[in-house]
RNA sequence: UCGACAACAUUACU
């Protein structure tokens, strides 16, 4: 049951929670092994990825019904997949049936209530808490940055200083940092992504640390958001490592501002470093739409497949039909609507 | 220490 635990736990880990699944129920077919509390952990935690609410419920049920120990994680990834899955009344039930909810019980409610029963009734589950770690502020403060409270989510901020009873230097967490770097991103807030940027450098949060290729793909896509997409490129040259979302967030950027060409440029440069996704196309293709790049984009489209191995979404459609559209070439765009191999939306 | 749980960056048109 351990080998059969290990691998499912492996299969989540990687975002591979249809595998999980599967592993399981090859599990209960072979019928040697029973599942135990740990197992169904993985259970509960690949159908919150998949929001597969009735296998997470009939999981719940089995522990029921055969007695397995509801142990502080068994219950806490239960109530996990029931707050994924939105159904925060069975989460709520969970909670108060669990004899020692523990600080990662809170925090899971915290989450859930944040975002299905809004930011009001999240604050009020935040101040019952009991114990407060740097998850549930966090949590907090990405709940207010997330509706839109930028000021309210930095004076929480100045109060979790207090209680540290640290008033000088905080290191922000990565999480803390991506979040409200995406909210300066989504409201144009320059000055407050500055500010943040200079905690950055104060804290080397970018040299060191766990979220360190977040928080600066993070920085580029928040200048290239706030119209600064050539301190944009210079954050992106700069950092000493980057995955394929700081690529693609850099192609947006370039493509967002109408620089084709340096877009096209960059993306020949790409694959040395990163392996093109279909993220990355979906960027390229509106680049090549927004600068008039017709035969270029038609030519990224026929390689996407091709050269890339990337099955092509209705989001690279919809590029295409845009790319034709723009271009007044009416009766392509059309024709491809018609012939295209996914059912049109 | 290691079979298990909570927050987090990029994605079309307008």
């Amino acid at each position: 049951v351990v080998d059969w635990t290990t691998l499912m736990a492996c299969y989540a880990r990687n975002d591979l929670p249809r595998e999980s699944l599967r592993l399981f129920h090859a599990m209960e077919g072979d019928g040697l092994v029973r599942p135990d509390e740990v197992t169904m952990v993985s259970l509960f935690n690949a159908c919150a990825q998949l929001g597969d609410a009735s296998t997470g419920a009939r999981g719940h049920a089995y522990m029921v019904k055969t007695g397995l120990p509801f142990t502080a994680t068994a219950s806490n990834s239960s109530m996990y997949m029931y707050a994924k899955c939105g159904m925060m009344e069975d989460a709520r039930r969970m909670l108060r049936e669990m004899t020692h909810p523990n600080v990662v019980s809170w925090t899971t409610i915290l989450a859930g209530v944040s975002k299905w029963e809004g930011l009001r009734n999240g604050r009020q589950v935040f101040d019952e808490m009991p114990e407060k770690n740097e998850f549930a502020w966090t949590v907090m403060i990405a709940a207010y940055v997330e509706s839109g409270f930028l000021k309210e989510a930095m004076s929480l901020l100045a109060e979790m200083m207090f209680f540290s009873g640290d008033f000088g230097f905080v290191t922000l967490n990565h999480v803390t940092l991506c979040s409200m770097l995406s909210a300066c991103s989504v409201s144009g807030d320059v000055n407050m992504g500055r500010w943040i940027h200079s905690h950055v450098v104060k804290t080397e949060a970018l040299a060191k640390g766990d979220g360190r290729i977040m928080v600066g793909t993070a920085l580029v896509d928040m200048y290239a958001k706030c119209g600064r997409i050539d301190t944009a490129r210079v954050m992106f040259n700069e950092m000493p490592e980057r995955n394929v979302v700081t690529w693609n967030a850099m192609l947006s950027g370039l493509a967002m501002h109408g620089r084709g060409r340096a877009m096209l440029k960059l993306f020949s440069q790409m694959d040395v470093e990163a392996q093109p996704d279909d993220v990355t196309f979906v960027a390229v293709l509106s680049g090549c739409s927004h600068s008039g790049l017709v035969g270029e984009g038609q030519q990224l489209f026929a390689a996407l497949g091709l050269n890339y191995g990337i099955v092509p979404t209705i989001e690279h459609y919809a590029c295409m039909v845009d790319l034709l559209g723009r271009a007044g070439r009416m009766e392509e765009a059309e024709a491809l609507v018609r012939e295209m191999p996914i059912r049109p939306n």
